[in-house]
DNA sequence: TCCGTTTGTAAGTGTGTACTCACATACATA
DNA sequence: TATGTATGTGAGTACACACTTACAAACGGA
């Protein structure tokens, strides 16, 4: 048996590993969304995590796991997103839980480096490790709204389309703008019905 | 004036330049689809062209407009595809053109190549000139569409959804395989209906 | 046949970056 | 207080790659 005992008022200097390992991924996430995998300097994600290169490689071993830890955290987020929307849902139609489900995901458009994490680790997927974790997050997202909603299964395959959807218009920067007005016709066909929130 | 003598039988031993920027376009697109922009080297490019690394930047001038240009013949291609499709259809009803078009897209699915380097040209969007061939060629895309199925703005947009599931599900690789059968059901969800051609 | 132009290469150069390692200081416990 | 462990850094290494340049050979018109 051990005890622990709480450095109570402690003038503590230095963070616990799983802390740095918070900050860190908070950073990864950040910054592999804005540059990508390959375009991402492991030195820059120590750089906007406060730390030090070297001490980023022995939290996380390599670059590799670095990214697949980040999305890892990025689908969680999301996952956890769409189960509160289903929760918020009116009622228990599928149509309602559907609705409470996509405005949920809008609500992350605002937060793009959530969907763009996605877009940019679509295109490194040919690495086995990556293509293996958005296996994994997709094969969550489709489960979660399917026996959530328990709508039909082409019903849950155009939430899923309009998703994907959602990444173009905002990988492009077409939905950041003012909300309609303006915008070229061929742009509003693509973004018609797509909420966006400040 | 000016008499262009024809080398008829010619023993040419060297290509024009404009026969050389086809052959290292081809194999730019083939590349960067692979690896993307980032990770794919000029010096790959060169390598699948049977060129030499210098040459190359001799007739693009540098790694990005290597990439852009073959963005460009990237949505060409997917151009030309589409319109044919569009007049391969058995009536100008909205719906029989849009089926053909969508039959049209779905055999681009074979040749992965199309897909995935609009893949890796949307995670390379934050370079601007990357992200303003991506917005020529989608408005293009898209006004093509709208204006040989004059379908609906929500018709065309679904279009559209359906389009980038394709994406997702070409780039996971969860269509190559065999059409349905053994596969996850998860997975069914996001591929039933998406056609795939050998 | 001469000569300017086009096609093509090989060997650089400089920079960025993934990853390592020696070393130092904070921390917790006995 | 002594000591082992966890936290953290900075300098360094090796390598890949974007891009340049000096040079050579083929072409084609006069």
């Amino acid at each position: 048996m051990v005890e622990y005992t709480m450095p109570t008022t402690s003038a503590r200097i230095r963070s616990t590993a799983g802390e740095r390992r918070e900050v860190v991924l908070t950073a990864a996430v950040r910054v592999f969304s804005q540059s990508g995998y390959h375009a991402t300097s492991v030195g820059s994600v120590a750089t906007a995590a406060g730390i030090s290169e070297g001490y980023v490689f022995r939290l996380f071993g390599d670059k590799q796991k670095l990214f697949v830890a980040a999305l890892a955290r990025c689908f969680e987020r999301i996952h956890e997103a769409l189960s509160a929307g289903a929760d918020a849902a009116p009622s228990r139609r599928s149509g309602a839980v559907l609705d409470a489900m996509a405005l949920a995901y809008a609500k992350l458009i605002a937060e793009r480096e959530l969907l763009m994490l996605q877009v940019q680790a679509l295109a490194a997927a040919d690495d086995p490790a990556v293509r293996a974790e958005m296996l994994r997050g997709q094969q969550r997202l489709v489960e979660l709204v399917r026996d959530r909603s328990r709508a039909a299964d082409a019903t849950v395959q155009k939430f899923f389309a309009q998703g994907q959807l959602c990444h173009l218009v905002t990988a492009l920067g077409l939905v950041t703008a003012a909300p309609d007005e303006k915008a070229e016709s061929w742009v509003r066909i693509l973004t018609d019905g797509i909420r966006h929130f400040e």
